[in-house]
DNA sequence: GCCGTTTTCGGCCCGACTGTTTTCAGTCG
């Protein structure tokens, strides 16, 4: 898909023309054409063909023709203009904290800096303090905004950002009497990696709270310690800030720190139109405080649901909410059992019934158990003599426990030519059969989705695990056609996992409204090797609602009776 | 560059913090 390529030259126009000093609004628009394009869950050549691109709001006459220009050419004239005399490298500099384009653009003016390397030079021998304007704490700041973003360029996992949240909220509360706390930003919206960490408080003495934050044993350097805001760095370069605000104004704080910032945008114009004004402190007509107390505040007092903040992308909440229309999302009680986990029979730490006894403890009905096949050796792949003694173990404990139910499973290769790596006669005995791909990922993308599709098309296979193979920070994904395979599973009534593993989240939540469209089922896993890996599901579900998934949409939300239905159902089908 | 139940021109979300500028520019969220 071309979205992504797009996009990605759309962000780059939009940092040189910000090098370049020219209209915020123009950037703007650019920046805004490039994030709706990121999240099209449609391929942007499909619009194209059929002229309508100017239909989708935020794209206009200008990035039409740039989109098609770039479709039918491979290059767009204007960017190649732009980037004459910027290189790569220089753009890169923005992403500096405390060094914006301005200075950038001096730096590059008066010092023709064009890298990392230059920048460093000219602070070091003191060039920079020619420039007007820049003091020592400036300088100092730049320094300390250079050594942060060599520590930290990487967006930390959803996973990293939840636990050091709540470590430091568990700490803070601890240390100092607080009256309400709760994480924000793009954490609390549930998205797959994070920037930093956004904390909101109310207590009765806020600029104690502060002091205290800054103080806590985790803060590894203070970046700003003031009356009402806080802001930290821990050791492995994680930055935290915290602000306190009135209790009559938290809701409003908490949507306002909560975002997305194009969410906010989209609510403090409607709320313009109807002459109100949104700000952190509340909801105002005039200049009187009509709420904010309460987050659904704003909302309401816009004539809309309140929206989730998993949805808060300005990806169609806001019409929904407008129309009352939000799906009823997916919630973590919906969860019957985990349909992904390795037991010590391949490479797993657990027995069957330590398992199952955990699965037990954590409210659920069922739990698959789905090691891996025999071509996988490195992950200890049972072969099929193994692979019955399993299955006879399976059915011994079943009938030994109460109240929780072993699915027993596998997650079977997809070798290269899309057969599965268990006979069919062997596969029809088991409750759960997975199918993944574990080798050949560098395979061309045509015969990478057929190996899919072909896979699909066995009566026996449930369920494709972690369909993209990417990994978060460490994997791109494989070069595959997902339509198809999206297309595909609707087709064969195949299943789609949502890999719930901290570094796969996989499917991600775009794809996630894709299969939704096509009315293809999620299945949730963890994937699980360890029962302290089973927490994870909430994870999946979290990209399940970033995805707009209803209960209704989810396997794992079926109890164990229709689940089983489910799966012979797709024996009927495909003979 | 985008957009229109005020507008095809003239707007475009809102505020805090910081540093160094004696009145505001730059950066950030």
């Amino acid at each position: 898909m071309k979205n992504r390529e797009i996009a990605s030259i759309f962000e780059k126009m939009a940092d040189i023309l910000e090098l370049k000093d020219d209209n915020p609004f123009k950037i703007n628009a650019y920046i805004k054409a490039a994030r709706i394009l990121n999240d099209l869950p449609t391929d942007i050549e499909e619009i194209a063909q059929s002229c309508e691109l100017q239909k989708i709001p935020g794209i206009g006459k200008g990035t039409a023709e740039k989109i098609i220009e770039y479709l039918e050419t491979g290059r767009i004239t204007k960017f190649e203009q732009l980037r004459q005399d910027i290189s790569n490298e220089l753009i890169a500099l923005l992403g500096i904290p405390s060094l914006g384009p301005k200075t950038v653009a001096l730096l590059h003016k008066e010092f023709k800096i064009n890298n990392l390397e230059d920048l460093k030079q000219v602070v070091a021998d003191g060039r920079i303090t020619h420039l007007p304007g820049m003091g020592e704490k400036k300088i100092e700041n730049i320094m300390r905004g250079i050594e942060l973003y060599t520590l930290s360029k990487e967006r930390m996992l959803l996973s990293e950002a939840l636990n050091t949240a709540r470590e430091t909220i568990k700490q803070l509360k601890k240390s100092i009497d607080i009256t309400t706390i709760e994480a924000a930003g793009s954490l609390r919206r549930g998205k797959e990696t994070i920037g930093d960490i956004d904390i909101l408080a109310t207590g009765k003495k806020g600029k104690e709270i502060i002091d205290a934050f800054v103080h806590l044993p985790l803060a590894n350097d203070i970046l700003a310690h003031g009356n009402t805001k806080g802001s930290i760095v821990t050791a492995a370069g994680t930055q935290l800030d915290l602000r306190v605000v009135d209790k009559d104004s938290f809701g409003a704080a908490l949507q306002y720190f909560t975002g997305s910032k194009s969410h906010n945008i989209r609510l403090r114009e409607i709320a313009k139109r109807e002459h109100l004004k949104i700000n952190e402190y509340g909801i105002f007509s005039a200049k009187k405080k009509i709420g904010g107390k309460r987050e659904k505040d704003i909302y309401t007092t816009l004539h809309m649901d309140w929206i989730p903040p998993e949805l808060r992308e300005d990806r169609g909440e806001i019409e929904a909410a407008l129309n009352h229309t939000l799906p009823s999302l997916l919630n973590d009680s919906d969860i019957k059992g985990d349909l992904h986990v390795h037991s010590t029979y391949s490479d797993g730490a657990h027995s069957l019934e330590e398992i199952a006894l955990k699965a037990k403890e954590m409210g659920y009905q069922y739990i698959a158990i789905t090691d891996h096949s025999q071509s996988l050796k490195i992950a200890r792949g049972l072969s099929e003599a193994q692979l019955r003694e399993k299955i006879a173990e399976g059915k011994r404990i079943n009938k030994k426990l109460f109240g929780i139910k072993i699915l027993i499973g596998t997650e079977v290769d997809i070798k290269s030519d899309g057969a599965l790596d268990y006979s069919d006669t062997l596969l029809k005995q088991l409750d759960l059969v997975i199918g993944a791909i574990h080798s050949g990922f560098k395979q061309k993308r045509e015969q990478l989705t057929k190996r899919i599709v072909t896979a699909m098309k066995n009566p026996y296979l449930h369920i494709i695990a972690h369909p993209t193979g990417r990994l978060l920070g460490e994997r791109e994904p494989y070069d595959l056609d997902i339509n198809q395979v999206i297309e595909m599973a609707g087709k064969t009534g195949t299943a789609l996992e949502i890999n719930a593993y901290t570094e796969r989240l996989d499917l991600d939540d775009i794809n996630c409204m894709k299969a939704k469209q096509k009315g293809v089922k999620i299945a949730i896993g963890t994937d699980a090797h360890h029962v302290d890996q089973l927490w994870m599901m909430e994870l999946g579900v979290t990209v399940a609602r970033r995805g707009w998934l209803e209960a209704r949409d989810v396997l794992n939300t079926l109890p164990a009776e229709e689940l089983i239905k489910w799966t012979k159902s797709k024996r009927v089908r495909m003979h």
